[in-house]
DNA sequence: CTTGAATGTTCGTTTGGAGCAACATAAAGC
DNA sequence: GCTTTATGTTGCTCCAAACGAACATTCAAG
């Protein structure tokens, strides 16, 4: 009998109750791009038609709602021309925390860690 | 009639057939937090726990699927402890083409630009 | 090598996201 | 001021994302 994660039907938590830091880094991640757009003196329309969504989702992205897919976001940044920046999210060079305490392993699979590497 | 922008009934595009430099970007995306869970020695399921989502999210997110929620890349983001590289994207300040060509502007809504400034 | 655990994969069910419409509001430009 | 147009908001329908379960596969550790 074996569990999988734990039994939530669909309504997911961290789309109806993002942690806080989450929260606050959509909600800028969405100021940015409707300042980008708008200095592009682009309407929330023809973004949302670059992108190939609708308007209402482009208006969703900017007030950050956690719901939508990260694909319009990305698209956004795209037609935005500012997909370059991430480039630079979660990647392995600049990972302190990898670079620091890895040191020669790859392991294409987790394994049991109960040292005291518990960092959280 | 009034045509918001176009007819699409919901299978939307940007999830379905992503521009390639938006798949590409997913695609990299979902490998280096990938590299980053395996280095902090992780299960999907672990992190997954943590985020608040099944493991098959995480799966997803790892092959970089379109259609998930940003929250859920967001908050493996958070979980991993690699949240501040979100704080550059799309920054106002790191903008090009914003503070190059705005220069002291800041409307709150975006109007006909028909110019010469059609930067795509 | 063996074994157990992590990951991949598929299926059915449920719920919410995305599209569209219609209208309200507000700001930009005259 | 007035007009135009971008943006906010609500309600509806439809489809897919997320869940859970069960099983196959593949790696890691002993």
């Amino acid at each position: 009998m074996y569990r999988e994660t734990r039994s939530v039907p669909h309504p997911t938590a961290i789309n109806n109750e993002p942690p806080a830091a989450v929260e606050a880094a959509l909600a800028r991640l969405g100021r940015n791009i409707r300042i980008a757009r708008l200095r592009r003196s682009l309407t929330q329309a023809q973004l949302a038609e670059r992108i190939g969504v609708s308007r209402f989702v482009v208006a969703a992205m900017e007030r950050g709602k956690p719901s939508t897919g990260i694909a319009a976001y990305v698209g956004a940044l795209w037609a935005l021309g500012l997909l370059e920046d991430l480039a630079t999210v979660a990647d392995p060079a600049g990972d302190v925390h990898g670079t620091a305490l890895e040191r020669a392993r790859a392991p294409k699979r987790a394994r049991r860690a109960r040292t005291l590497d518990d960092d959280f």
